[in-house]
DNA sequence: ACAACTTTGTTGACTAAGTAAACTAAGCAT
DNA sequence: ATGCTTAGTTTACTTAGTCAACAAAGTTGT
């Protein structure tokens, strides 16, 4: 494909990810241009003009018009014939994978980890930057425009994963970088001609886990690392809450009965006093462990009993959150799995002990260590341009 | 108007309504009708079609198309002219309240409340059945129709409010009808030509409290009455979870210290076995006394002290509760209103004695019991026929 | 008083994106 | 070979928008 070509494919899909949100029509064409692209994403057997025109009850006309305009935009390829199934042989048709790409910036206390994930969630290039003394903006900015360079016509949407409290592209509060109200988004928009958006830690982990929710799931995450924290996603989007700070529960006391140990926080009882790594594993824990090493914090007589007070700890905060809002799910993520099954098993137990009548049991499952970290902020970024058509599953 | 007209624009409408549910088509002239309705509805000042046109950032052309289709619906008049702003006297819209009608039927152990409701909120019909042995489908049935006789064709959609577990129009399990897995919403539309839906007496509370909820305000709701419950609105609609039974927190245990009192569920330290109306009035409680009743019964000594000890408990499972959603506020309602100010008092103190860090400090009121309580079910209703379009205010 | 300007709302020509139905293309079955 | 089935395209029509011109009804400056 030449490069002329690309730069104008990559324009007209700018301006179609732009459509929905910038003009005041809702854009049914829109909308069933992604419907056409989610089913050629997601359907396992081969997805044709004929197969879309059923599915959404379109007319062939209109589905054979809505996949000449996909190629045209370059996110579909026509990949040889289906079986005949009684007549003419059916165009199979597949998701151009490496047509476009995202960008992920996580950024963290003392480092900056940037990837280029394509639209099959795969990271085709990666790259960290160590940042010594306080965390600059323009540094996370240089950062993005390195990995960027040469690949800008291709580069569909961003975003940026911040410790702390964000809301709608604003690093509210962020503790760790010591941030206050930083538009990030507006920033990285301006600095890469793509748009950006900003998503909080917990929040890029529970879509990471988020990552088979083709239907409207809810799932209730928890994140277990220095501290403790907890997204609720409905299908493939987060709820954020009023103010942003949904799912911050580490400091609410959940420990009522002469608790001893005294919160970082100030106050004692919290949840994360009991149930953060540093508090089963000791201060020796950091986040920048591995999950070798975590293990073998967790192999001592002392962790081991530590673990079994907030595995209790986090069961009673579950079982309320699980009863107000029904999950599918519970999926402990973070460091969490390093723990090994047996504090699954001791969660599950405590968890289970005080069944609430007229609710059901929730099965809880660790997260999967195996996902890459950049697919939910990828998710992320590519949702805010394409909503949820393409899942970004990470095949490989 | 004429019998045959009204039949006409019945008619009319009652296809439109049904468009969104059954075509495929998203529908953006759909979308846009009630855009323009619900502009006419809410706003303060008086809606012209240059506000729509305006408001809606479509042309003046399309905005008089819509409001001719809308007064052709019967759904909007023309009420007078507005003042000059330097030009010709704008045309006043206003929405036709008395035009067409829900039906509400609240389902309760011995009597079945029905309501006609118009489209301003008001109950411009009710009747009450009292009923003696078990509770049968076929009596709400009839109950509905009676009510609705002679007004067929303005009736736009029915809601039944009923005790239990409800999901997608279905009774799942309701303990105190002795109902499973009724298909209640389908007998209903059935029987009487129009949508039905099935709401349950929490989530109706819930809406109703939410009824100024045009924003898209996450509240959180609390019922006390003989059971405890809860529920979640975002913006005017529910979060049901993924089985139905989200907000079922009455038999979460909340008390670990040495709970004495056993509750009904058989388990000890539940919330409601603390919370609920009876734990703190006394077994003499039942939901059919009235507010003075209630009042009185809360004022003896030692009800106040149970009130104490129900707050702090509530407390407790309010406090994570908000942490993990994030509300703009905290309803409590049910027969919550009738204990007065001091334990509303007491459970904002018990709240906030320990103040999460990141959590950010969430209004607490009660209910208000001056709202009809078949305006929640009436806004059920009207959602599934036209959105959120018409907020149902009761503009006594 | 009256021309000039504003604002409201309607009308008509045009456009985008759908449908229905006829048609072409390509396979299978008797 | 002929007919039947499925896939996809083409053509004529419909719906619901836009834009631009215009009519109607008001206010303001001289």
């Amino acid at each position: 494909m030449s490069t002329a070509d690309l730069q104008r494919k990559s324009d007209l899909l700018r301006r179609f990810a732009r459509n929905g949100q910038f003009e005041m029509q809702p854009g049914v064409r829109r909308e069933h241009l992604l419907r056409a692209l989610g089913l050629i994403a997601r359907e396992p057997a081969p997805v044709t003009r004929a197969v879309i025109a059923r599915r959404t009850g379109l007319t062939s006309a209109t589905a054979s018009s809505l996949v000449a305009e996909l190629i045209a935009l370059g996110l579909v390829a026509e990949t040889g014939r289906a079986e005949s199934t009684g007549g003419k042989r059916a165009t199979r048709l597949e998701i151009e994978h490496d047509a476009y790409l995202v960008v992920v910036a996580v950024v963290r206390t003392r480092a900056i980890d940037t990837a280029l994930v394509d639209l099959a969630g795969r990271a085709v290039a990666s790259r960290r930057v160590d940042v010594t003394g306080g965390m600059e903006v323009s540094t996370v900015v240089d950062a993005i425009r390195e990995l960027t360079a040469g690949f800008e016509s291709r580069v569909l949407a961003a975003c940026v994963q911040v410790p702390g409290v964000t809301a709608g592209g604003v690093v509210v509060d962020s503790v760790q970088l010591g941030w206050r109200d930083v538009p990030l988004a507006g920033i990285v928009t301006e600095a890469i001609g793509a748009p950006a958006s900003v998503v909080n830690d917990v929040d890029a982990e529970a879509l990471t886990e988020a990552v088979d929710a083709d239907d409207g799931a809810i799932r209730l995450v928890v994140h277990l690392g220095e501290g403790v924290g907890a997204a609720v996603t409905t299908g493939g989007s987060l709820m954020s809450g009023a103010t942003g700070r949904a799912g911050e529960i580490g400091h609410v006391r959940v420990i009522y009965e002469g608790a001893r140990t005294k919160c970082r926080c100030g106050l004692s009882g919290c949840l994360e006093s009991a149930t953060s790594m540093s508090a089963m594993l000791g201060d020796t824990y950091t986040d920048e462990l591995d999950e070798h090493d975590t293990t073998l914090l967790a192999s001592t007589a002392e962790a081991r009993e530590r673990m079994g007070f907030g595995a209790r700890a986090l069961a009673r905060a579950l079982r309320i959150s699980s009863a107000l809002i029904d999950p599918q799910e519970i999926v402990i993520a973070g460091a969490a799995p390093a723990l090994g099954p047996h504090f699954l098993g001791t969660l599950r137990d405590e968890y289970e002990m005080y069944p609430a009548k007229g609710t059901t049991q929730v099965p809880i499952r660790y997260g999967r260590p195996e996902l890459s970290e950049y697919l939910g902020p990828a998710r992320f970024a590519l949702a805010s341009v394409l909503g949820d058509a393409l899942p970004l599953t990470q095949a490989s």
